[in-house]
RNA sequence: GUGGCCGUAGCUCAAUUGGUUAGAGCACCGGACUGUGGCUCCGGGGGUUGUGGGUUCAAUUCCCAUCGGUCACCCCA
């Protein structure tokens, strides 16, 4: 956080940007792997837009105002809705299953935290148009790539993934209604967070019974252990939902990802939002908040209005994952170099510098040079703090007018050129 | 929005129960080494001690408020 800066919001000086910059390499990188295309929507929409999906609380945490035509208009918090209207409007034109990506700025009013500022860039990951589970494992294969691009390992990250009819089949087999639904997923939710009692007291408060309260945290527990969990399937009748997931771990293996899976009931997300698979990436060692979520959202298009396709995706941030390669020292220092640090000696002036530099940089090299009227020793020590890839020396006396000395970085051997030749070579 | 902890130079930290003009290292700028760089030496700029009040002869130090940071709650799109 910078002083100076509005709370939760960035400065970028040249260093952070370079490790921003590194990040959305890394996305593009993978997302383009995986057949994706990028778009990118107005940061600013009408409030309404987010208020439809998420009811009216929203507003408080999002960064909204009256615009000067009277429009009530919002930052925007998130890009999914964006993203839908922009699908419904072209849906019928497009090749399905459509594969987009974006990196938005996105915003939101709330306290600044660790991990969580009011600002922060996404990798957005969307899939419409098919609803075969195959597009699951891709979408979160997709999301363990960006971890192995920036070179995390299953030993740093790793992903845990539930599916929500399964989930709701399993909890019915227990006896859980539905209206009970919202207080089990927020106690599985709240499982790693608040004490036992506190939940089963929750639970109570809700309507369910001791015994269905034990058995909704055996559910949770039983996620290791696929035997236990067959006889949990077995006695719920979920057997169809158990077998999509089950061929979901199959398509991750043959992906390649599978070693960063695992299945994890307690993974809830947004309760109104995701319809089936659902998944967060976490580092290992938990201490960081998850860096990915997403998950397959069937009816959200059609409930914004738009057109009835089922979808999924995933949005990552750039907070938690810059923290995480930080910490794991996978984030590379930034050498801001020039190519070429132009010297000259005291036969010369600032203007044979500039020549030069001028014939250097029309070959597309960056070149620096002292400006002013530096001493060739200070020049010197001005291209080895700039980091100079090559520091070429002319007009000192024992040089003829076309003549140079060049030195690479960190080698001692000073080379004597043909100017005219180097300068046509760089 | 609620609560806990924390705010001294760009960074990391000092400043003896409250006591002269708030210091150091790194970084930055300049000088010396008589002109081919990383060393060394010397010098310099830079702080209304987050801000505003209060207590006191005297506040970086104690008290209150406020702002900011951080952690938790809430929420997670």
């Amino acid at each position: 956080m910078s002083p100076g800066a509005l709370p939760g919001f960035r400065d970028f000086y040249p260093t952070e940007l370079a490790e921003r910059s590194y990040i959305f390499g890394g996305w593009r990188d993978v997302a383009r792997r995986y057949g994706f295309v990028e778009y990118d929507g107005p940061p600013l929409e009408p409030l309404d837009l987010y208020t439809k999906k998420s009811g009216a609380e929203i507003v408080d945490q999002l960064y909204n105002f009256t615009d000067k035509g009277g429009r009530e208009i919002a930052l925007r918090p998130e890009m999914t809705p964006t993203f839908a209207r922009m699908v419904a409007a072209r849906a019928n034109a497009m090749r399905k299953p459509v594969r987009w990506f974006s990196l938005p700025q996105l915003f939101r009013y709330e306290r600044a935290q660790r991990g969580r500022l009011r600002e922060h860039f996404q990798l957005n990951m969307d899939i419409v148009g098919e609803a075969d589970v195959s597009a699951d494992a891709e979408l979160l294969a997709a999301a363990i790539d960006v971890m192995r691009v920036f070179g995390l390992t299953s030993e740093d990250v790793v992903a845990r993934v539930s599916d929500r009819r399964l989930l709701n089949a399993l909890l019915a087999g227990i006896g859980v209604t539905s209206e009970q639904l919202p207080a089990a997923y927020a106690a599985l939710d709240k499982l790693d967070r608040d004490p036992r009692e506190v939940l089963e007291q929750r639970l109570a408060a809700a309507g369910l019974s001791v015994q269905t309260a034990a058995q909704l945290f055996e559910l949770a527990g039983a996620t290791a252990d696929e035997a236990a969990f067959s006889q949990l399937v077995d006695a719920a009748g979920a057997t169809a939902e158990w077998e999509t997931l089950r061929s979901y771990l199959d398509h991750l293996e043959s992906l390649g990802v599978r070693d960063w899976v695992r299945v994890d009931l307690s993974i809830v997300r947004g309760l109104a939002y995701y319809t089936g698979i659902v998944f967060e990436l976490f580092d290992a060692k938990g201490e960081l908040r998850a860096i990915c979520g997403g998950g397959r959202y069937d009816t959200l298009l059609e409930s914004l209005g738009g057109v009835s396709l089922p979808a999924l995706g995933f949005g990552m941030g750039d907070v938690v994952l810059g923290e995480l390669l930080r910490v794991r020292g996978k984030m590379p220092a930034s050498e801001p170099a020039v190519d070429v640090w132009v010297a000259y000696g005291d036969s010369g002036t600032v203007e044979d510098a500039m020549r030069v530099a001028a014939k250097v940089r029309a070959r597309g090299r960056s070149v620096e040079y002292a400006l002013g009227s530096q001493k060739l020793a200070r020049q010197l020590k001005a291209a080895y703090a700039a980091g100079a890839k090559q520091t070429l020396v002319i007009a000192t006396p024992e040089l003829s007018a076309n003549e140079a000395m060049v030195r690479r970085k960190d080698e001692k051997v000073e080379l004597r050129v043909q100017l005219d030749e180097w300068i046509a070579g760089a």
